[in-house]
DNA sequence: TGCTTGCCTTGACAAATGTCAAGGTTTTTT
DNA sequence: AAAAAACCTTGACATTTGTCAAGGCAAGCA
């Protein structure tokens, strides 16, 4: 082998080496960077100690989505509960006919999964996929409960979200039986401006059970007022 | 005073006092009855001690209710978890134009009440009355609290039970976003067919979010079918 | 019993919403 | 930079649903 020749096979060794530690450094960078957004979002709840942190982080796992990468297919189950640390996610299903129907957006610091699939142990009927690239910190159902159960102002703060979660559902349910579609709209992006101004209204549409041709309309008919 | 109209005047009296003692008698009978239903309801899901009953029933206190008379009226302050032993209630909000919708239904042994008025002491937006005469069990907040606090089977049994409860309320958004009149009356027939019997259709419309003449041509469409 | 009220149905019509198809714009990907 | 995909809008038309009004039946009340 020629001197130059096995110089530059050196380089590239030498290149791909390095590539593979920033990986690994980057790798390990992002789960920091992941349950710190968690630790953040907790300790604006409760008070924990840092063994409770570390209780919690030893059981935490991360992964990354790039737009449109599912989280969830239906079809498959899926026993975790999920914190959107950043991004952006929808949960939605899929008709007969083929239709998509939003069941639930899930931002920053917001949670999201199927229940239904945790509490019965069958597939799925759900998709739930990243609207934006978005990173995801995901906690097995029974590591969830374990650390209920070891941490009770964990449990406390989860039960107060459920709850808060039913009064949210309510309010939903009160939009979707008494309100036009026009109402439903205005409705929507006065509560939720930060999502309306981030995905599309299509998304929107189907969030709210309107076609989106008719929010379009609807929307110029509001521009106008 | 001659002899016959005194007599008449005891015979009265006595009438009178045994009229009283018996509307005692039955005062505290229904207070047995309605406990013993609540007893029922909680021995079926979760094992307490009698101490625990002893607890509850201290703090319960009880509501009869005539058909439409009412158990909360919108604009006052509501905070009991009501727990219906026997009857039917429900819960609906009246909009601007004057219109009823049904946004909850609760025969025996279902709970109702308004969380939110719960939860930020605030007047209630909500009417609760009874579709039919009714026995109500009521749980004061604070008292409530107490008993979660105190009884962690009761505690756990209640989480579960809002947890329950979303994936119903996720259900019933699903098919608000997705179903013509025709599959949601389908739907709800199929999903609760004791209360498809019980309430009158115009309330089920109501509870759906469709006109009554609306949902009558529904039925008579899918009657034919 | 008779009267009132509530409930359901039906028709005619109006209004809201959905569907299909096309075109233009923006964003994303290559 | 070019190509592809996603997104939004618009028009024409079909379908669904709502509204108003009237009548009949049944249940509850006096």
């Amino acid at each position: 082998m020629p001197r130059s020749s096995s110089q530059a096979l050196n380089d590239t060794l030498n290149l791909n080496i390095r590539n593979f530690a920033d990986q690994i450094v980057n790798f390990f960078n992002l789960l920091l960077i992941m349950f710190h957004a968690f630790r953040k979002y907790l300790e604006d709840k409760i008070n924990l100690t840092d063994e409770d942190y570390g209780l919690i982080e030893s059981v935490s796992s991360f992964k990354k989505l790039r737009r449109r990468q599912y989280l969830l297919q239906a079809g498959s189950v899926f026993r975790f509960h999920a914190f959107v640390c950043k991004g952006f996610l929808r949960n939605y299903y899929v008709d007969e006919k083929g239709q998509e129907h939003i069941m639930h957006f899930a931002p920053e610091n917001y949670w999201t999964g199927d229940r239904s699939s945790i509490d019965s142990y069958l597939p799925s009927k759900y998709d739930i996929d990243a609207i934006e690239e978005s990173e995801i910190l995901l906690l097995k159902m029974e590591n969830f409960e374990m650390i209920r159960k070891t941490i009770p102002a964990f449990n406390d703060f989860v039960n107060e979200t459920l709850n808060k979660n039913a009064l949210v559902m309510q309010e939903r349910i009160h939009a979707n039986i008494s309100l036009s579609a026009e109402e439903k709209y205005v409705d929507f992006i006065s509560k939720y401006p930060s999502i309306s101004n981030r995905v599309p209204l299509h998304m929107i549409a189907s969030y709210l059970g309107v076609s989106a041709e008719t929010l379009s309309r609807v929307r110029r008919q509001f521009a106008k007022k």
